[in-house]
DNA sequence: TATTGTTATACTCTATAACTATA
DNA sequence: TATAGTTATAGAGTATAACAATA
């Protein structure tokens, strides 16, 4: 006898309908960013690296003699808490902070050799680890997903 | 003269250079799903929800008797950090907790009247949101992005 | 023995206020 | 007066361990 089942006044939820939360940008936005920096993050700490310190250094890669300023307003990183990111990249010796040239009360950061290094293999391992997230889109499907999620928030 | 910034060591960086980390699907993604959910925030704090409080009660709305073991395994938090929330939920009389048709352990969450009201407005604001967040994208980007972010993340 | 819900707690991330040195 | 960098600290978000009740 089943007719139990039928006349219960609050049945239990067997699959669980996600279907409305699947319409929205923000949902699926927030679900694949953590799905990917989970496995960044795993991949990463073989470095010793978080994900704004990869964001950082690459930044400091590709801009070398930027200021703490111009990580901040890029990253949108509040400067309290860059503070303590630098002072361990400077620790560990894979930046320096040199004298702005024309601005006293700034420091440009530059990569030393070992973090030049450091951030050779990173970059490689961030490479990689793209093709792994993305190995169910198509190269096009990949440039359009990146295209659009720039129209988003750029 | 102007010879002295050319022949200095280290330039300062004018423009910041940040087309790398734009290759990368994570930090695109990351950063969309950030400038969304900010957003988010400062509207839902009008009804005094937060992003997940949002997710959850939209989870109940529709999956009337869902339980926490399944908001947790589907929104992917931890159970002790949903404890609060359906607290909280259940003290501003916007769900009640009843028995568990067949589990003595569960308890099945359902909305009250008074939240099913709110959850109304709330995904009216959240539906308006989603127009302004994806206003430079035409109707079919929209759909072709929500697909392709499934794609990494289902 | 395994699972649901819970408490207590620790850790990380993010945000705010206030200070200094320089522009 | 405004800005770059810093300190101290508060708050939000996320994680682990352990427990009682039930399966």
């Amino acid at each position: 006898m089943v007719t139990q089942r039928k006349t219960s006044p609050s049945p239990a939820v067997e699959a669980v309908d996600t279907r409305y939360l699947e319409t929205l940008m923000g949902y699926n936005a927030r679900r694949a960013a953590l799905s990917i920096i989970e496995v960044f993050m795993e991949r990463m700490s073989v470095y010793g690296l978080k994900v704004v310190d990869f964001s950082v250094l690459s930044l400091v890669t590709h801009n070398p003699g930027i200021t703490s300023r111009q990580l901040c307003s890029t990253l949108n990183i509040l400067p309290p808490n860059l503070v303590g990111i630098i002072a361990s990249m400077d620790r560990r010796g894979l930046i320096e902070r040199r004298p702005h040239p024309s601005d006293g009360r700034a420091m440009g950061l530059h990569l030393t050799e070992a973090g030049l290094a450091l951030m050779k293999d990173a970059e490689q391992t961030a490479a990689d680890l793209e093709s792994d997230a993305t190995s169910r889109l198509s190269a096009t499907e990949r440039k359009t997903l990146i295209r659009l999620l720039q129209k988003i928030y750029l």
